[in-house]
Order: structure tokens, then C-alpha cells, then sequence
DNA sequence: TGGCAAATGCTAAAACTTTAGTATCTAATG
DNA sequence: CATTAGATACTAAAGTTTTAGCATTTGCCA
């Protein structure tokens, strides 16, 4: 009825997990389980569960070391941070970055700093696109 | 084994007729799949079940007009823009909104124009925030 | 080196998502 | 007012996600 679909993105629990094993680099379960939330409670062998899926799903990769598996990301954060918001982009502002910036700035409230920040995003990327 | 989860965001196929159901502002289950690519080839009854289902999440309402259901946007597309740009930017930019536009102004290719926009944009919003 | 603690592999349950078939209802019209 | 075309309601199948139990493997240490 319903054919199989191969997602290049992550759902919310692998997004989770990821989120951990980009700041730990180099990680097993159970250093992964140790960064979440203490009040997650997820059992062991959860945890390993979604380990194994990301590696199937080819974001992660292992290798033995003593009698663990050690993960490490394939996908990087950056190129899966530019690869979100080029899909949000698209999907939910008809490809007008213009107007989700304007909803990131007006609706969310930011500090002046954040502000700040942005601007000098930007001019760094106005003034690198003169040069060339 | 798993709690039930009331999620406030659309899943890929809600998001995919709430995006027309905003472009028509009122709108019956034909005239939604209408507005789907052609090559979508979904039953109308499978239209008919997503849309029950956004109903039942509170996303949409409906009156009955003739013989049909006339549905319409509960939740309005500026907030849910809001809201998963608000997202986003909590989950994978560590609430970083300035790496954010970075990673979108640098990585995404943007014409020139989106880039003045996008200067407009901020430019409008700091001139805004100096007169308070 | 035999046993134990800890890790993984295998399996599966329950909720969610996506799709669609069948039954039922209803409004318009001859 | 009976028929019928078209709409909704109900149900369900198949895949995905999230969670976790049980069995098995493995390496370490007494």
C-alpha cells in the first residue's frame, strides 16, 4: 500500500542522540545515555536500539574498542544544520530565506546581541560576495 | 510500553495540504488535492482521512456547505513559521539564531536580491528597536 | 581458565503516519 | 419522493518511530 521511503532526515529521538555524539566526537551508549536530560530514563538497551538505527541509516559509524562499540557521526552537524533549514527554506517559506529571517528576528524575541550577531553574519557575507 | 505524544508540530503529508489549505484560505477536500502536484495520484479518500486527522489535532476546522466539509486554517501560517523556525533553531542551533542565518546565507546559495532583502529585513528590525 | 558483569543482537510491542477500501449518509434533481 | 452521485465515516493495512525485554556474546579478573 505504501512503499518505503528513505529519509535524509533525522526524527526527533535520533536528533537527540546525534545532538550528544556531535559534542562528544567519539562516543559508546552509554557515554551517549550519561549526556542526555537526567530525567530522560531510557533504558539501556533503548539507547542502543537508536544507535544501531542511525548506523543502518548510515549517519553514524562504529568500531570495536575493548568489548564496546564506539560511534562517531558520518553526517556533520554543519552540513545537516544547512541541509534543515535549506528543507524548512523551502517547505514552509515558498523559498523566501528573506521571510524566515524576518520571523526569526520579529517573532522570536531576540537579544540585541543575537541582533548584533546576525548583522555581522551578514555584512561579513555582503562584503565576501564584493570581493569575488 | 510508549506514552501518547500531542505534538504541536504537522507531520510531512499535514504540511503538504495545510500549505494549500492557506493558500485557499477556505477550501473542501477536492479543492485541496486540486491544488497538489499532478503527479501526487492520491485516493480522494486518503485526502478526505489527512484532513479528518488535521481537524482531529485542532490545526483545522470545518463547516458543512451543501453536501461537503469547507475546512479552514485554525492555526495561521505566520505562527507556525514562527514556531519551527523557533524550533530549529532550539534543537540543532543550540539557540544560536546567528548561526543560524549564517549557515543560510553562507551555505544555501542566495542570489544577491534574497541577500539585500534578507539586510532589509534586519535593517528594518534594528531601526525599529532603537525607538523604543 | 571459568565465571561474571557488561555489552550487543534479536525480537517485538505500541503508538504514529500514510494510504485507501467499503459502507453509509445526504442533498439535488427528475 | 425515490434515485443516485458524490461526500463523509469507519476501518484497516503497511511502514516508521520509540521503547525495551531476553538471549547471547565477550572480555576481564580472581
Amino acid at each position: 500500500m505504501r512503499q518505503k521511503k528513505k529519509n535524509e532526515f533525522l526524527t526527533e529521538v535520533e536528533l537527540e542522540f546525534m545532538t550528544q555524539l556531535w559534542v562528544l566526537e567519539e562516543a559508546t551508549v552509554r557515554d551517549v545515555l550519561s549526556c542526555l536530560a537526567p530525567d530522560r530514563n531510557l533504558a539501556y538497551t533503548s539507547g542502543a536500539t537508536i544507535m544501531r538505527i542511525l548506523e543502518q541509516k548510515g549517519f553514524i559509524t562504529s568500531v570495536k574498542r575493548g568489548k564496546s562499540l564506539v560511534y562517531r557521526a558520518l553526517l556533520a552537524k554543519d552540513s545537516y544544520q544547512s541541509r534543515s533549514i535549506k528543507n524548512l527554506s523551502e517547505k514552509l517559506f515558498d523559498n523566501a530565506p528573506a521571510m524566515l529571517v524576518a520571523r526569526l528576528v520579529n517573532d522570536s524575541d531576540l537579544s540585541e546581541e543575537a541582533l548584533e550577531e546576525i548583522r555581522e553574519v551578514l555584512e561579513r557575507r555582503l562584503e565576501n560576495d564584493k570581493l569575488k
